[in-house]
DNA sequence: CCTTGAACCTGCGGGC
DNA sequence: TGCCCGCAGGTTCAAG
């Protein structure tokens, strides 16, 4: 489901539900997902307070009072989905958590492609799951310069490049889409083959595609919703994504002639583009 | 070192 | 209606 605007959105909901309150129960329906979830940890997070919630590339942290830390990753259909504990678990609820007012936060991930752990807050970042991930696309770390440093000798297609989570975290197949349109970018180049130019205006469109999605609350495909039940709704601002054989947006060109938006895949995932916008 | 492709798992929609 | 196929927002690991 989620790429970083997703999880961002996810991470804030969650965190306005549950700050500075107490799981007083965690149930484990299954817990073989992406690797077996680590129930004793978990229960030993009950009765801890809950300092505050952070993201990290596409985690969710949830730090506790005890110098503990949830590691979570939504995998591909993974959600968190906050309710009054009133309604019937669904299919796919592997992990509850319940608050001693009721308030119970769901992780039901159809696919099991989720991570879940648990570490020490102080050392969080040199977890395995976290030490090897590249630059916060909104840190000032993430620049044209390091950009085109980090490009320069890579024979990859700009758009797997971008997506490489070694690199700049939280781009994925909808925004490497969408970034690579509005800086005009053909997603075949060669990550080496961009001018200093060219990376400086995909640095901005990355950032500005990931904080337009943010503002409003992600992209909601198929049954993806905020924790907090409400539809995201970048999905209806989408250039290129999932519009194959539409108009370009930006293009004043004869539609009949260039037969509009273009899919083809790359890394074995669909990537959209207009071949007419983007050199 | 690199790049590519498959694997992990379930559900949905389209075509027949 | 049922079946089969391809597709889906991510990550990791093996093979070349």
């Amino acid at each position: 489901m989620p790429e970083l605007p997703e999880v961002e959105t996810v991470c804030r909901g969650l965190e306005k539900a549950v700050k500075g309150k107490v799981f007083t129960d965690i149930t484990l329906r299954r817990t073989d997902l992406r690797f077996p979830l680590p129930k004793q940890k978990l229960q030993n997070l009950c009765g801890q307070s809950i300092l505050g919630l952070e993201r990290r590339a596409k985690y969710i942290l949830i730090n506790f009072d005890n110098g503990k830390t949830i590691l979570l990753h939504l995998g591909m259909s993974g959600r968190l989905v906050i309710d009054d504990g009133k309604a019937e678990l669904e299919k796919h609820d592997h992990v509850v958590f319940c608050c001693s007012n009721g308030t119970r936060i769901r992780f039901n991930d159809a696919r099991r492609f989720g991570m879940l752990d648990v570490a020490p807050t102080a050392a969080i970042h040199q977890h395995k799951l976290l030490k090897k991930l590249g630059v916060e696309p909104f840190s000032a770390d993430f620049n044209a310069k390091m950009l085109h440093e980090k490009l320069q000798h890579k024979t990859a297609a700009i758009k797997l490049a971008i997506m490489d989570q070694a690199l700049v975290v939280g781009v994925g197949n909808i925004y490497a889409s969408e970034a690579l349109f509005q800086s005009g970018i053909d997603p075949r180049r060669t990550a080496g083959s961009l001018s200093r130019k060219n990376v400086a205006a995909l640095v901005a469109a990355i950032q500005d595609v990931l904080r337009r999605a943010i503002a409003k609350g992600g992209s909601s495909l198929r049954d993806y919703k905020q924790a907090d039940g409400e539809l995201g709704t970048f999905q209806h601002a989408f250039a290129v994504y999932d519009r194959a054989g539409l108009r370009c947006p930006d293009c004043a060109c004869d539609f009949s002639k260039t037969g509009g938006i273009q899919r083809m895949v790359q890394g074995g995932r669909s990537t959209f583009f207009c071949a007419r916008k983007q050199r």
